[in-house]
DNA sequence: ACAAGGATCCTCT
DNA sequence: GAGGATCCTTGTT
């Protein structure tokens, strides 16, 4: 399930090129690893991969001081503003100039849930963290984390135990792209958890 | 200056 | 499952 093998480590835990690989690879391997902001930790549990020449991605009509992170070198945020209200996180994969990243979706709480729940007007349960913009208002993300390491910034991501099995399907909320990017099953979701939004459009590997 | 986008959320049936 | 709310940032004029 994207393990990579390899010894030498170049930020806390993962391997050296971790980030540099495929979205795709790195948008599976990062189910269950732990995302840090402040006191408050959740585990991964949903993500979706933004690919070069994907007309999903925000980078496909060019670059733009909006998406410029998107260009730049792995393991560094991309935080996203949308609607005007939602911070949205992701992960800058692949070779510098090679414009992807993996969205983190969903997670669940690990430690800090107070904290979270105050965030969340309150809120509890699986729909406490199950979706982008929920996910980026629990952790408190801001969009001066772009361009920050995803090692060791403020917020900050650590591998941790990978589900025993993973769900996928199609990305959500992308019916602007083009008909073979809509319907790529690019979306990655931890088995056998509650933590996770829009299950229906979920299926086995 | 301004228009418009926009990888969502929530509240209904 | 569908529809409307919502509002900041960017890109363009």
């Amino acid at each position: 399930m994207g393990r990579v093998g390899v010894s030498v480590v170049e930020g806390p835990g993962f391997p050296a090129g971790f980030f540099e690989q495929d979205a795709l690879v790195v948008a599976r391997a990062l189910l269950g690893a732990e995302l840090s902001s402040g006191g408050v930790v959740v585990r991964i549990t949903e993500t979706e991969a933004y690919r070069e020449d994907d007309s999903a991605c925000h980078a496909f009509t060019g670059r733009t001081k909006r998406n410029a992170a998107l260009f730049g070198p792995p393991a560094h945020w991309y935080v996203y503003l949308c609607y005007g209200i939602h911070r949205l996180i992701n992960v800058v994969t692949g070779p510098e100039g090679h414009a992807a990243a993996v969205l983190i979706r969903s997670a669940e709480p690990v430690r800090g849930l107070a904290t979270i729940r105050r965030r969340r007007r309150g809120l509890n349960g699986p729909t406490l963290l199950n979706g982008p913009g929920k996910l980026g208002q629990g952790l408190g993300a801001k969009l001066e984390h772009t361009g920050d390491s995803v090692v060791d910034g403020a917020l900050h991501v650590r591998p941790g135990e990978a589900p025993s099995a993973v769900l996928i399907g199609p990305r959500i909320g992308i019916d602007y792209a083009q008909p073979e990017d809509r319907d790529a099953p690019w979306r990655f979701a931890s088995a056998g958890t509650k933590w996770v939004g829009h299950r229906r459009r979920l299926r086995a590997e």
